[in-house]
DNA sequence: TCAATTAGTACTAAAATGGTCCTGATTGAA
DNA sequence: TTCAATCAGGACCATTTTAGTACTAATTGA
């Protein structure tokens, strides 16, 4: 069913909050508050998309997390790649065997070019628009008031 | 990963199989033998194409499976749909409850760009196209000549 | 030194997927 | 009429994937 798994929902709603907070470091338990996803699980998102350098982190006491680059320089396809791998509709022999057939499989051509029209499509989507869409009421109450937001998300 | 499902995969095999035979009824056995996919498989695959209306079936001795219509008029979003259900990167509220920001929610706008764009292009692939791709051979060679073809696939 | 905080990884529970099997209905032909 | 071939519809189990949690080590500011 093509569909993005839970975690990467979260990752939008992880990265949107950083990215109405561009300019101050966001530790685990703030973006947990803010979010209302359980820690151990933003803790986790939040690894693995510094690892994939969507965002920097920072060790120690007063460290924390925050967007590596412009909310319009980070694409629907990024946050995939960081936490689903990389993102193709077909992967071709995902076991050990190589593919023998890889100059002349003609199969994947099709498949490929459906790849790449997915994959055009998810880079032009950025963060910015995904963030506006998230916290759709005024910057000003951000930060104190809790975002009301289903478990279930939306 | 957005990746395509085995079964999605098998599926293109049994309809390129049925393709490239057009005018005689397969039965499920048969299909079998000439995709190397085992029998309760292909079998499951027919009947859930048949019940999307992508092949047309026939009880009894003699029964069998056929295409609907023209390769050219069943396209990959199809297949995807027959055996996936509906293509969609975001399921809005998955769950049993409603979404109340429906009229407004404007999350799922971007996504659902993307959801178009991907659709789109699931629509424009087409069965003739996948077909070409998987029997290369000439259809003289096709009948009696079992296609060879790795278990894994490719 | 210590508390706060990320990094890495292991582990468990739950859900989705793949695959098989069984039982019943239909139908052409002996 | 009977029977074998064949599809229809589920039930079912095994495997894999995903989600979520927990624990330990490393880092760092005060």
């Amino acid at each position: 069913m093509l569909k993005m798994s839970r975690l990467t929902d979260y990752g939008t709603m992880v990265l949107s909050f950083l990215a109405a907070n561009p300019t101050q470091m966001q530790s685990a338990s703030d973006v947990s508050r803010h979010t209302h996803l359980a820690l151990p699980t933003v803790s986790k998102l939040l690894k693995l998309m510094a690892r994939a350098g969507l965002v920097v982190s920072a060790r120690g006491a007063k460290g924390g997390y925050q967007l590596s680059r412009a909310p319009d320089e980070i694409s629907a396809a990024d946050v995939i790649d960081a936490l689903e791998g990389p993102v193709a509709i077909t992967q071709c022999s995902g076991s050990v065997g190589h593919c023998q057939l890889e100059d002349t499989c003609g199969v994947s051509s099709s498949w490929q070019k459906i790849n790449v029209a997915i994959r055009r499509a998810l880079d032009d989507v950025r963060l910015s628009h995904l963030a506006a869409d998230e916290f759709r009421m005024p910057p000003i109450n951000l930060m104190g008031i809790p975002i009301t937001r289903e478990a279930g998300r939306r």
